[in-house]
DNA sequence: AGGCAAGATGACACCGGTTACCATTCCGGG
DNA sequence: CCCGGAATGGTAACCGGTGTCATCTTGCCT
């Protein structure tokens, strides 16, 4: 310690003449302990600048101190809100996030995370849509011995922990949100198929249809792939159908983008002639013109929420959340022209 | 082992007959092992699936495998090509990927860092810009024994290693482009002042316009703080000008799609009326209408190469890397009107 | 056959914490 | 005045690896 090594507890024992035992029970707060010996030995800690090894205790405690965050970029605005949600909850503890993106599509997605969580030792681990819905994934890393948690959309989950957002009520608002607009022919584009998210909306978008007494004309739906072309390729579908939409709702806002390019392709005005409303109020949707009409989503509240469950032990953790999400209302939907008119 | 607890190193010695320190050796690919031996070993590690416990190792060698990212969000798309190429570096290696989004303008920043630096012992830090650029937040992490990768604009360091990209070149023949279709009245959105790339991209801009043989006006020329309302300000207070411009570089694509929305709001076409560049090429970029012509540099490439300076110990690792950037034509930028017809 | 260097393996302490368990001190109550 | 129990601190072993150094084989040379 003297010759530039960190301090270890054995420094800190040794100046302050009581046993390592006892810095231990400093350290980890015992309550067995006189305020006199706590005093001495939190002044000598303060002196050397002592910092306990977290490795060392994670040997001891046969238990460390590692969050893992798995995920394979849907969107990188997302991830990076839930990172700092996550890093909101951990930031004063010893915990630590480590990130690890994956292939949904590789080969050999459950070896490579099965090595990664194995090596690491993680104690817990976080899922991001859509590898949050892969329940192999999940039990394999319950069976590897650390905690899941999972967001998502709705859905109840018996074992992994579960931080969703409500992914239909939300859509379903949104199409509310058109439908008192005045508009009566709206379209939809959903995400790729298998996604629970893409579900979730689509039962949504019928729900929210079905409340304003409209009824969904597959002749005005089509699906994509959450991406930017995509959406552009739909929208191409939906504008040349024979009774084109006057307004469309896109399960995210990258399709909604490529929905605009499509629309703009046409010599459409958006929003005069096509209002749109998009997901994700993503940073794009505020910056294209005209800005989306979206529905946001509270991915930092619900990471910082998912990552008290993956540290916090009790029942009350296991419990699913789900958050609401909100209708942020841009210039990209506007009354359906005419209708003030009738 | 027996009992559901992980194998250790004892049980594959135990199992194989031979001594910890053997399979040790194994592990570690010792040259000195007969071949024997080592087949016995390897046959019962993978029976066992024995994985070795990285906290032990790292307790045992005094260094441990973490690699810290240490960033305050300048851009999503950008961390998360951090993230992607650093994991390209450090997949296949023990090594493990720490994030820590902090916030540059807290008063306890440096302090929040070294407690997290000493806390989880971290191996070597990497440091995105803005914050790259804060030259004691580079020599602390120095000082706590940690090797230190900065990325950002060109420029030498002595101690701390750089991965850079020539952001002043790609600028320059950014601005060369857009003479060569024809534009003189050329304006210029600089970033926040203080920032190295603020300053690089500038000097680039003004070395552009003396090889295209054209000065630069300070009438149409704005500072903004690469956020998008900035750029709108900026856009409003160029097109407000005396002699407007035909064509604007803006530093990045953020303030880019503001200064889209300065000009559509006064009516203008872009790019008929305005021919715009940007900067960094997000996600964004491709998604605006019209898409944006702009500067893409290797983030993830760049993002590889400073990992592996981080884990490669030799003198070659501690040269600066230069990476160029390339120019992505997009539609935001056209021949200037008439110029034709001269 | 003897000597010896090189190769292969093992014994043991140690990294920096933790826990189990024991020893001491200091009480109050019978 | 003695004893039991709480409060406090110490000792040793352990977590799962690694380094050092000693030991035991070999093969080869003279």
């Amino acid at each position: 310690m003297a010759n530039g090594q960190k301090p270890t507890i054995n420094d800190v024992a040794r100046l302050s003449g009581v046993s390592k035992k006892t810095v231990s029970r400093v350290i980890n707060k015992s309550p067995l302990l006189n305020d006199a010996t706590r005093g001495k030995v939190e002044a000598v800690i303060a002196q050397l600048g002592y910092v306990p090894n977290l490795q060392a205790r994670a040997l001891a405690l046969r238990r460390n101190f590692l969050l893992g965050l798995i995920h394979d970029n849907p969107n990188a605005q997302m991830v990076l809100g839930v990172q700092e949600g996550i890093l909101d909850t951990i930031r004063a503890t010893e915990f630590a996030l480590v990130v690890r993106p994956v292939d949904r599509h590789s080969p050999t997605l459950l070896d490579d995370i099965r090595g990664f969580i194995e090596q690491q030792r993680l104690y817990g681990v976080m899922l991001l849509p859509p590898i949050s819905e892969n329940d192999n994934l999940a039990r394999m890393c319950l069976d590897l011995g650390c905690t899941v948690v999972r967001m998502g959309s709705a859905r109840l989950d018996e074992d992994a922990r579960l931080v969703a957002s409500n992914d239909r009520q939300a859509v379903s608002e949104a199409v509310a949100w058109l439908a008192e607009l005045g508009h009566t022919r709206i379209g939809f584009i959903a995400g790729p198929e298998g996604f629970r998210s893409a579900r979730e909306r689509q039962d949504g978008f019928v729900e929210g249809m079905a409340r304003a007494g409209l009824k969904p004309d597959p002749a005005i739906m089509a699906r994509g792939t959450y991406r930017f072309e995509s959406g552009r390729a739909a929208g191409e579908q939906l504008l040349s159908a024979k009774e084109p939409p006057t307004a469309v709702f896109s399960s995210n806002d990258e399709m909604a983008a490529g929905l605009l390019h499509a629309a703009r392709e046409r010599g459409l005005d958006v929003p005069q002639d096509l209002s749109i409303i998009g997901f994700d109020d993503t940073a794009t949707a505020a910056h294209i013109w005209p800005p989306l009409t979206t529905v946001r989503w509270p991915i930092r509240t619900m990471a910082s929420t998912a990552a008290r469950k993956l540290i916090e032990p009790g029942s009350a953790a296991a419990a699913p959340s789900l958050f609401p999400s909100d209708l942020i209302r841009r210039a990209s939907a506007v009354p359906r022209p005419g209708k003030d008119a009738q």
